[in-house]
RNA sequence: GGGCGGGUAGCUCAGUUGGUUAGAGCACAUGUUUUACACACAUGAGGUCGCAGGUUCGAGCCCUGUCCCGCCCACCA
């Protein structure tokens, strides 16, 4: 038989599992027809993966996306279901766009001179150098996705979804394009959709100046602004139309300063009396709140920046300036000629783009835009009638009301990586034509000087498309006729609306269904101080790392277990480092299982007799799998894995396994049924383990399976042994059969003994290796105590010769100490270690609480609680009394005879 | 301005149908090379579950109020 390691080598082990798993073709899904002509009969579970972004590397959003939906995937996959994780990459427009952009910058290129052709294919050489990182560092995370199936939305499957999306929305009349108030960011040069925006409070200044009357110009209305450089495209004075200090210029004009161009003084009720002034300069083109009033009452639309946000032609004097420059000059500029009345530190929300952090500027744009109203109302429905269930639910709420509220979508951007928009702009005819190929011709008037538009979408457009896309939609394919609608879609909150709001949306429009039907919402991931991770501020727990020094299922379990749906998770190192301890106490208890397997005889001579610690274990164990299958069901995951790790650790190793060392030592009989149950509870542990920690199980479990089929008399797993354990049979657990509960109680009397006398040597300092006498006495208890004689033995470091059990005392032992364990009394020989005082101390200590709680049960006992609460509650509570009652006479007797 | 989450042991967090002396890991103290594991074992110390009310036989869990911390949404110059 094959040595194990001492500890889990998950170097060795992780890389060569996953090649074997990936090679043996376990990834794609259960029983794979090879004309993927499904059973519709059978329902699969289908999980699409968020794609990551191409240019992006591995960080522990990505671990903790993985960790959960493999595990959702793996668990379903043992149960039988057929399973399909479909994994695939997000061209991420503006983002790859950056790198690339930064890559060339540094190479002393732009894009601007090498055109656009030559930038697109450069990004795809990119794509192709990086893409395939990320999902390298996926795999190595132990996904089990079906890789045969990998998607990029700018495949060509995907585009086509994209271009049949668009083509089917503006038929519809629902895509438009138009000038707008739009969010344009100046450094990157495109419009970004509201979403795309952050608003951050800034300190800044609020400044005070005079705009004065035309026609008597002492005369002037105070008027305030953050942005003094918009004064330039000023186009109306607004007032309250109630305001009395400002009633009198209403429909007189005043002067822009320094330009001198003259503007209305007009009413609207949109303006605050009680903020600043009670005025309110008006810049229709480069603020939202502007532009409405624009709009209300037919001003002038006057632009004054160009789409790098310096000053145009309509800035005057500052053309050509920055518009932060310009703000500067024009405020000196107006001081000296006394328009200013002051300035003062001001606190308010900046726009900031998401990407490049730099502020968003309010401006007039021609962009496409999606109508919204008809799409959520569907979204809004859908998970109204339950037709999709979002978790944690309290998200729902958060869901509706952004669809309620919800704007058009701006999905043009002025990039050159993404999803060309497919409309035609005709030279001759002005007409467009919209084509789901690209046409040569235009479609109204036949003329061939047509030109493509040279926006393109929005990345989250085609990731909109993401769980139809990738199977295969708008071709009815196998897949999509078998895999479609998906099962579940997990993922971060962060993008809710994004991303599951828009597949919600795009999938009931065009599929006419929902495209999953459970929305499983993670948190995100901060430092061990609750602090969101950024390069700056250095805290950034890189996973590659930690995976090469602690492992992969370390990685994954601490995720899994540390955190509950929807909340974030601090993570910190020595939650990883106790996992790494978990994933070799699992090694370590296999590597005990699997070593005794030789020490056993092949054949048992007679049917097993089981001791209280097999029974003990394997109603634990069915109590186990009944537990987990209830929480996997209420998708309560990290609670699962909680409860394995316990069970595992706390029972199975440290309990079980102790007994079975003893028990095997009998040899014969007693060591095969021993044996069989040590690999009985393993093989089903792992099971139960292996979504959460796919390797070591894996690894283990293949050396268990070996071992075994050396003495197929031994153990059989009940469907046989499988190939691997990613693919062997989920548990199941065994109806009860009505003795487990006792054996339980059973077993933890036994236990609590144990403890009580380890407790005792600790206290009385006693040497580790020193066996002692003992006298139990109990009435009741005598058969089980003597029976249990050897593990208790074996467990506290008792004399075994000299143990004894008597119905009653006959008189004290000499020199002991006396123990009083819910209601067995225990007498250790430990005369030399003894003092008689503190002995007393002790005893009356514990009386003195035991009273305690007799006090309080008995209050308790003889409350309306008695009649009001269930009969079950109420004699649990009896029976603690008793056992009280029972353990305060031994206990107070024991200390008379001290005295 | 609206909405949501959190406040439980020194630290990080579990605790989902409310059941009656509240759990884990780490850290801490003491001891141990016990033939699977020192990435271990044993024992121990440590909490009036933010605060104040309420419902209930019973509340960490439900309700009301309140204080901190964080997040999301929203056009206040």
């Amino acid at each position: 038989m094959k040595e194990l390691a001492k500890a889990y080598e998950f170097k060795d082990v992780e890389h060569k599992l996953y090649q074997w798993w990936q090679e043996s073709g376990y990834f794609s899904p259960w029983n794979e027809p090879e004309n993927h002509d499904f059973d519709p009969g059978i329902k699969p579970y289908v999980l699409s993966i968020p794609p990551a972004n191409v240019t992006g590397g591995l960080h522990l959003g990505h671990v903790m996306f993985v960790a959960l939906e493999d595990l959702m995937v793996r668990h379903q996959r043992m149960r039988g279901v057929p399973t399909l994780w479909i994994p695939g990459t997000d061209h991420a427009g503006i983002a790859t766009q950056l790198q690339v952009e930064k890559m060339l910058a540094l190479q002393g290129r732009s894009r601007e001179e090498m055109g656009r052709e030559k930038f697109e294919q450069e990004v795809w050489q990119w794509k192709e150098k990086y893409g395939s990182q990320i999902t390298n560092q996926i795999r190595r995370l132990g996904a089990s996705c079906d890789w045969k199936r990998e998607r990029f939305t700018l495949d060509e499957g995907l585009s086509d979804a994209v271009r049949e999306a668009f083509v089917r929305l503006y038929e519809k009349g629902m895509i438009y394009r138009g000038p707008r108030m739009t969010n344009w960011s100046p450094g990157l040069r495109t419009a970004v959709s509201d979403l795309e925006v952050e608003y951050v409070e800034e300190p800044g200044l609020l400044y005070y100046f005079k705009y004065r009357l035309a026609d008597s110009p002492a005369e002037f209305i105070p008027v305030a602004t953050t942005r003094p450089e918009t004064i330039l495209g000023d186009t109306a004075v607004a007032v309250h139309p109630e305001d009395e200090r400002y009633q009198k210029y209403i429909g007189k004009t005043v002067l822009v300063p320094i330009l001198d161009r003259e503007i209305p003084v007009i009413a609207d009720e949109y303006v605050d009396r009680e903020f600043g002034t009670g005025s309110l300069k008006i810049t229709p083109s480069h603020d939202p709140n502007d532009y409405e009033i624009g709009m209300r009452h037919n001003l002038q639309f006057i632009n004054i920046l160009d789409k790098n946000a310096v000053v145009n032609e309509n800035g005057g004097p500052y053309q050509g300036l920055d518009r932060f420059v310009c703000r500067e000059k024009i405020w000196q500029d107006m001081k000296e000629k006394e328009l200013v009345l002051k300035e003062q530190p001001y606190i308010h929300t900046v726009p900031r783009s998401q990407r490049g952090g730099e502020i968003i500027e309010p401006m007039i744009t021609t962009q496409w835009y999606v109508q919204m109203k008809p799409l959520a109302e569907a979204g809004l429905e859908a998970v109204r009638e339950g037709k999709i269930k979002i978790l944690p639910e309290r998200f729902e709420k958060v869901y509706f009301n952004w669809l309620e509220n919800v704007q058009d979508w701006c999905i043009s951007r002025q990039l050159w990586w993404g999803h060309r928009i497919p409309v035609w702009y005709c030279d001759e005819c002005d007409l467009l034509t919209i084509a789901r190929t690209d046409p040569t011709q235009c479609s109204h008037c036949g003329s061939l000087k047509i030109r493509q538009e040279t926006d393109v979408l929005d990345t989250w457009f085609s990731s909109g498309l993401w769980p139809f896309s990738t199977l295969g939609w708008p071709q009815e394919t196998a897949d999509y006729r078998y895999f479609y609608p998906t099962t579940m879609m997990e993922t971060g909150y962060d993008i809710l609306f994004f991303w599951v709001a828009r597949m919600i949306m795009l999938g009931l429009e065009f599929t006419g269904q929902a495209p999953f039907d459970t929305v499983y919402l993670h948190g995100l991931i901060r430092d061990e101080n609750g602090v969101k991770m950024s390069k700056t501020k250095n805290n950034v727990i890189d996973p590659l790392v930690v995976m090469e020094e602690m492992g992969t299922d370390a990685l994954r379990f601490t995720m899994l277990v540390g955190s509950t749906p929807g909340n974030d998770t601090s993570i910190s190192l020595k939650k990883v480092e106790a996992n790494r301890n978990f994933a070799n106490k699992i090694w370590n208890a296999g590597r005990f299982v699997i070593g005794n397997l030789e020490r056993v005889s092949n054949t048992p001579q007679a049917d097993p007799q089981w001791t209280l610690a097999d029974s003990w274990i394997w109603a634990r164990l069915q109590e186990l799998i009944r537990d987990v299958d209830r929480l996997f069901a209420n998708h309560q995951y990290g609670e699962a894995g909680r409860q394995i790790y316990e069970f595992f650790w706390g029972e199975f190793a440290d309990w079980y396994v102790e007994i079975a060392k003893l028990q095997i030592n009998k040899g014969g009989d007693r060591a095969f049924y021993t044996e069989q149950t040590l690999i009985r509870i393993l093989d089903t542990s792992l099971r139960l383990l292996h979504p959460f920690t796919p390797f070591v199980t894996e690894e283990l479990w293949q050396n268990l399976k070996e071992a075994s089929l050396q003495k197929p008399d031994l153990y059989q797993p009940q469907d046989g042994w499988e190939e691997a354990l990613m693919i062997a049979k989920w548990p199941q657990a065994q109806a009860s059969e009505g003795w487990e509960d006792e054996k339980v109680k059973s077993f933890a009397l036994i236990q609590e003994i144990v403890r009580a006398i380890r407790n005792a040597r600790t206290e009385k300092k006693l040497p580790p290796g020193r066996k002692i006498a003992a006298v139990l006495v109990s009435p009741e208890m005598r058969e089980l105590l003597v029976a249990q004689k050897e593990p208790i033995a074996l467990l506290s470091g008792l004399d075994q010769d000299r143990y004894e059990v008597l119905p009653s005392l006959v008189e004290k032992p000499q020199g002991s100490t006396p123990l009083v364990v819910a209601g067995i009394e225990v007498y250790l020989s430990l005369a030399e270690f003894i003092d008689s005082g503190l002995e007393v101390e002790r005893l009356e200590k514990e009386i003195q609480e035991i009273e305690n709680q007799i006090e309080r049960l008995q209050k308790l006992l003889s409350s309306s609680f008695a009649e009001k609460a269930p009969m079950a509650v109420v004699n649990k509570e009896r029976e603690k009394l008793e056992t009280y009652c029972n353990s305060i006479e031994k206990l107070k007797e024991q200390r008379n005879s001290l005295e």
